[in-house]
DNA sequence: TTTATTTACTTAAACGATTAAGTAAAATTC
DNA sequence: GAATTTTACTTAATCGTTTAAGTAAATAAA
């Protein structure tokens, strides 16, 4: 019974046609005041919606946008997604959650998922797994597309991200200007520009003050935890570095752990820097000095972006917009 | 031009009817093998999916379903929604996330907006915030639901739990058994069936083992973190305890950063235990005794009987299905 | 007062699929 | 060889909306 509420119905009982109902449903101009009036009361007297398939077949909009994350299991995207949700509530759309797992086949199989209809736009954080150009090249034509924070350059679309390279730069400085001298490296995101840039600004602050980048300092992100582990005690065990910029937050737990496991005392021994949106990194012992990226503003930002897309707006823009990370200086760092 | 791929252009170029097209894109026994191979090649050719709005609207299936979970930002739903996924893949669904950040009013709000058949059925893990039965008890008359950890008990739906009770009760006797007397309770879900079954399970492998629950030992968690830290320091100083058991994850690091500062050793002066699924559990420093929940299997016992119910088997089921959590022993309780 | 415009509707087609009902030809049974 | 059944289709209605096009009445302009 109660499903069978239908613009149909609501015409029947109002004695109108349903061209009426549903433009008075729509606050048409074309529809009088007073018989707005009466279908808006009696839609919410017998507690209607609309029948999304039939909205979406007529008027090819699905009020659906989607966002493609390699994991939800993080305090970014997590953090992103509730921006993305704000914005989307705002314009009244629903929110698809898709996790590629870092996969790029299944990132490319729900992307491809997604073009026949059933979202107006999406919204992509790419794999890091592989560089995936003319994929992406082409699905731009196919599609309101927004990325962000691991994005395509030279695309067609809206890139939202961060400043990276700076950020990496100043945190780099900032270990240098505490007295270290030996910073190793946790390098995550390789494959991704994110990740260079973030490389990038470490290994150019080191040689703009004088410190040579050294490739045995540098320890690459695997999947698997017991060898990240595993590198790091390595790490420290034959190369005793004064500092450990990590840019990726999955290192955080790690680099701790290897640090008490071999007494190395943070931030006496060694200075820890992350890129991290953990919520907890000051609950930490000692607290952990953080790259904090806005996740929620970026959500927001990438998700408005996409919403001028579908809505037609902001063509002359700057599809590449940067927003600031913060330097948190904690414990970890000391001074 | 990509878009404009239908059953209508298939039907034309193979000179057939739309229906025939239909029937042998969804393998009917009315279709001879030669006309579906020819429709399912050209199919292939021309890259045709089809349209998700009309097929829900016919045939008022959508092929997807929702989950609704309090947080994402947490390793135990993430596990969980994977779990869900890996099923409704299997089912060839889509799965919609909302979070409801544990407050009830958005909960009921994403549920309502489910209504109209934008989803064929709905798995949820309550807010914790309230208990809500009159609205569930509507509800799983409207549309086919599963609940599933934070469960509404005596309801017409299945409930996928796991059994706080006994895992509790086992966790507290093997704190006993390390020798702890004055075992401090953080309490989490209060409101809930789960978290008032941890806290039953605590209290009476106590009492079974001739110990007194105190109450000033009983810290219940609340959304700041910061008061949550202060909370457990006061408990340390005030009251000494030889142990902390704490029924959800949230509690681990303010616990841990707690004794580290005021030099209680783990497990030497104070054992933990926590109701955990992070994965960095034992990457912690000494590793952390965990009871662990089987996310992963939870969400695909969900999902599964969903399906179950959107496929009308299953009828004479049990509908309350407990999984069993495990105790992993780690560092943290020592012996 | 006549004509033009605006207002407030209605009619009917469309979106792209599914499916009940109908049918001609081929195969089977008697 | 006639009657029956099976096979392999087609026709047309339908799902619940949106919207272009049409229209009668009311209002404004001439």
């Amino acid at each position: 019974m109660a499903g069978e509420v239908n613009i149909k119905r609501l015409a029947q009982e109002l004695n109108i046609s349903i061209a009426t109902v549903s433009k008075a449903l729509n606050d048409s101009y074309e529809i009088s005041l007073k018989t707005k009036n009466r279908v808006w009361d009696l839609a919410k007297a017998l507690n209607y919606t609309p029948n999304p398939a039939a909205s979406n077949l007529r008027s090819n909009k699905t009020k659906t946008i989607a966002v493609i994350i390699p994991f939800i299991a993080n305090n970014f995207f997590s953090l992103a997604i509730k921006g993305i949700e704000e914005i989307a509530r705002k314009y009244g759309h629903h929110v698809l959650i898709y996790q590629t797992h870092e996969d790029i086949e299944m990132e490319m199989s729900f992307t491809n998922s997604l073009l026949n209809g059933r979202v107006d736009g999406i919204l992509t954080s790419v794999s890091s797994s592989e560089y995936n150009g003319d994929y992406y090249k082409n699905l731009v034509k196919k599609i309101p597309l927004v990325f962000f924070d691991r994005v395509y350059k030279d695309l067609d679309a809206y890139n939202v991200a961060t400043d990276d390279y700076n950020i990496s730069f100043e945190a780099t400085v900032h270990l240098i200007a505490c007295g270290c001298k030996k910073i190793a490296y946790l390098y995550g995101l390789e494959n991704l520009p994110a990740g260079k840039e973030r490389f990038c600004g470490y290994k150019d602050a080191m040689e703009a003050n004088g410190l040579k980048m050294n490739e045995k300092l540098v320890i690459k992100y695997c999947e698997d935890e017991e060898k990240n582990l595993e590198q790091i005690r390595q790490l420290l065990i034959q190369h005793q570095p004064d500092a450990l910029f990590s840019s990726i937050e999955e290192f955080v737990i790690p680099a701790y752990t290897a640090c008490r496991a071999l007494q190395f005392q943070i931030p006496d021994d060694i200075k820890i820097i992350s890129f991290s949106n953990q919520a907890t990194a000051h609950l930490l012992n000692p607290s952990l000095t953080t790259i904090t990226q806005p996740a929620f503003e970026i959500g927001r930002e990438a998700a408005t972006c996409l919403f001028k897309m579908l809505n037609k707006k902001g063509q002359g823009d700057d599809h590449d917009i940067v927003l600031k990370s913060t330097l948190i200086k904690r414990g970890s760092t000391g001074c």
